[in-house]
RNA sequence: CGAGGUGUGGCUAAGUUUGGUAUAGCGCUGCGUUCGGGACGCAGAGGUCGCAGGUUCAAAUCCUGUCACCUCGACCA
C-alpha cells in the first residue's frame, strides 16, 4: 500500500514522520478532540462509532461464552486497593485520589479506579459462599483512570475506556481454561473483525499484571515496526482470593478459595486499527468495523434526478437482505449496508477525500451519465481500485468488494507482519536487527529477568511475548549463551 | 519525570531580534455560477496574540512564573 500517492496535503506523510502522520489522521478523521485535561479526550461520533462497533461484536461474543455484564463504583477507598500487595505496588505511582467530598475532607481518601480487580474481589468475598455459585462470570463496560506522564489518543490517554471481565471459579484448571479462552476469543475477534493480525502468547515475569501468576497477551505490529500490546488475560490463581478472603463451601463441606481470572480490551483497539491499515490520505476502516460502510456521492447533484437517484440507491443498500452468510456477517447485524449519502456542496473532488480520510471502506458515485447508462462507479478506500458496475447488481458487487477487502485488509497486514518478522541466533545478530529493522524479532531465552533486563538497556527493546507457538531457533539464551528455556518475542512498543 | 521544540480568529502561519493602529491564506456565513480527484466570483462575520503577574507613556514583541501540545527518553492497556 506503500506506493499509492497521497491526494491529501494535510496529512504528513508516514515515511516523513510517523507519530505526526498518526495524530494528522486522528485529527482529519475527526475521532477525537483534545480536551483541557492532558490525557482525556473528547471521543467524536466518527470515533466513538468505532468504539460502538466494537463494543457490539466484544459483547455479543463475550456473552457466547457465559458472560454477564455488571456495573462497579468508580471509587475505590484506599483500604480496598492495598488489600492485595503487589496490586497496589503496581498501580500506586499512577492512580489520581479524591481527597474532598464538597468542602469536607474524607475520612478516607479514594482512588478512581485504574482497574476493578479490588472491587470484584470485595464484592465476591461476600457473594460467592458454596461451589453452586461458581463460577462467576462478569464483565463490566467503564472507564479508567491511570495517571500517565505522557498521552497520546487512544493509546495512551489518563481516562480510556475498556471492558474488563473478572471471573471466579472453583478449580485453577478452570480459571487457567477461562483466561486462555478469553485470550482466543480476543486474537480471533482481532483476526476476524478487525482484520488485525496478532500474536498470542504468554508475558515473562517482568511484564505480567500486578498481582497475577500468569498473564497472556496479544501482540500486533503496527506499520512503523513498532509492538502494541492489544489485550491481555490474566489468571490471578487465588492470590486474590487469599487477600480478600473469598471462599466457598465445596462438595465435602470443605472452605476453598476461588481461582480467579480478568481480562481486558481498550480504545486503544482504534489506535490499531489505525496504525495497522492507514496510508497516507487517511484511515482505512476494515468493512466489519466501519460506522459508515458506504458513501454514495452524486456528481453534479443539481441536475434533475440525481439527488433523487443517490438517496434511492442509499435506501435500497440500507434495506438490503443478503441470503449468503458472509454478507450478514459483514454488516454485523444482518441488517443491510451501513450506508450514507454525502450531499454537501462540496465540489465531488473534496468528498472523495473526506471519504478517504475518514477511511469509509467503498464510495459509490453516481452522476447523470450513469443513471443514462444505468450503472455507477464503486471505489475500494484500501486500493483504490475502480469498478462500473450497473445499478441492478449493486448490492452484490458492494458485498463481493467488502468481503474482499476484509480478507485482503487482514492478508496485507499479516504479510507486513512476515515481513518484519526477524529470527536472531546471536547476540550481535539481535543487536543489529533491533537497531537497523523495526519489527518483531524471535530469539531465545533462558528464562532469567536479568538478560531481559539487559537486553531492554542494550536495545530498548522489551519481550512482547512467549508465544505459544513456540519454535527451538537456538539452544543457548541469545544474551547470556546458557541454556535456553523458550523462544520469546522481543519489540519496540508503544 | 529528564532533554528539545511550539503556542497569534476554527486551521496553517507572518509579525517578536530593533516595543508604536493585529496581518495573510484556508475554513465559516449569504447570493450566483460550478460539479467524474480538495471549483470560482462578489459580499460579509470572526482574534487582544495560551494564561497570570511585572517593566513601560505604550507589550503579540522585553522580564518572571505557569499551563497545554509535539518529538525523543524512563513508566504503562
Amino acid at each position: 500500500m506503500a506506493e499509492e500517492k497521497k491526494l491529501v496535503e494535510s496529512i504528513t506523510s508516514m515515511e516523513e514522520d510517523f507519530a505526526q502522520w498518526y495524530t494528522d489522521v486522528v485529527r482529519k478523521a475527526e475521532l477525537v478532540d483534545y480536551s483541557n485535561v492532558k490525557g482525556c479526550m473528547v471521543i467524536k461520533p466518527a470515533g466513538y462509532a468505532i468504539w460502538e462497533n466494537i463494543q457490539k461484536e466484544l459483547d455479543r461474543r463475550f456473552k457466547e461464552t457465559g458472560v454477564e455484564n455488571v456495573y462497579m463504583p468508580m471509587l475505590i477507598p484506599e483500604s480496598l486497593l492495598q488489600k492485595e500487595k503487589d496490586h497496589v505496588e503496581g498501580f500506586a505511582p499512577e492512580v489520581a485520589w479524591v481527597t474532598h467530598g464538597g468542602l469536607e475532607p474524607l475520612q478516607e481518601r479514594m482512588c478512581i479506579r485504574p482497574t476493578s480487580e479490588t472491587l470484584f474481589c470485595d464484592f465476591y468475598a461476600n457473594d460467592i459462599q458454596s461451589y453452586r455459585d461458581l463460577p462467576r462470570l462478569y464483565n463490566q463496560w467503564c472507564s479508567v483512570m491511570r495517571w500517565e506522564k505522557t498521552t497520546r489518543p487512544f493509546l495512551r490517554s489518563r481516562e480510556f475506556l475498556w471492558q474488563e471481565g473478572h471471573t471466579a471459579h472453583a478449580t485453577e484448571e478452570e480459571a487457567e481454561a477461562r483466561t486462555e479462552q478469553m485470550l482466543h476469543l480476543y486474537a480471533d475477534f482481532c483476526e476476524e473483525v478487525l482484520a488485525m493480525p496478532v500474536i498470542r502468547g504468554r508475558k515473562t515475569d517482568k511484564e505480567k499484571f500486578a498481582g497475577a501468576n500468569a498473564t497472556y497477551t496479544i501482540e500486533a505490529l503496527m506499520h512503523d515496526g513498532k509492538a502494541l500490546q492489544s489485550g491481555t488475560s490474566h489468571n490471578f490463581g487465588d492470590g486474590f482470593a487469599k487477600a480478600f478472603e473469598i471462599q466457598y463451601t465445596d462438595k465435602d463441606n470443605k472452605l476453598q478459595y476461588v481461582h480467579q481470572t480478568s481480562w481486558g480490551m481498550t480504545t486503544r483497539l482504534i489506535g490499531a486499527i489505525i496504525m495497522v491499515h492507514g496510508d497516507d490520505s487517511g484511515l482505512v476502516l476494515p468493512p466489519r468495523i466501519a460506522p459508515v460502510q458506504v458513501m454514495v456521492i452524486p456528481i453534479q447533484q443539481k441536475k434533475e434526478g440525481v439527488l433523487e437517484k443517490a438517496y434511492e440507491l442509499r435506501d435500497r443498500l440500507k434495506a438490503f437482505r443478503s441470503g449468503t452468510a458472509e454478507a450478514g456477517a459483514m454488516a454485523m447485524a444482518g441488517s443491510g449496508f451501513r450506508v450514507k449519502v454525502d450531499d454537501t456542496d462540496k465540489s465531488p473532488g473534496w468528498k472523495f477525500s473526506e471519504q478517504e480520510m475518514r477511511g469509509i471502506p467503498v464510495r459509490v458515485e453516481i452522476g447523470p451519465k450513469d443513471i443514462a447508462n444505468g450503472q455507477c462507479v464503486i471505489v475500494r478506500r484500501d486500493t483504490r481500485e475502480k469498478l462500473v458496475v450497473s445499478l441492478e447488481e449493486l448490492e452484490e458487487k458492494l458485498v463481493e468488494v467488502l468481503e474482499t477487502m476484509q480478507s485482503e485488509m487482514l492478508e496485507r497486514a499479516r504479510k507486513h507482519q512476515q515481513a518484519h518478522t526477524y529470527t536472531a541466533a546471536t547476540y550481535k545478530e539481535f543487536q543489529d536487527i533491533a537497531e537497523h529493522k523495526p519489527g518483531f524479532i524471535k530469539a531465545m531465552w533462558c528464562g532469567d529477568a536479568a538478560c531481559e533486563e539487559k537486553i531492554k538497556e542494550d536495545t530498548t527493546c522489551t519481550s512482547r511475548c512467549m508465544p505459544f507457538a513456540q519454535e527451538e531457533i537456538a539452544e543457548t539464551c541469545i544474551c547470556c549463551g546458557k541454556k535456553a528455556k523458550t523462544m520469546v518475542v522481543w519489540g519496540k512498543a508503544y
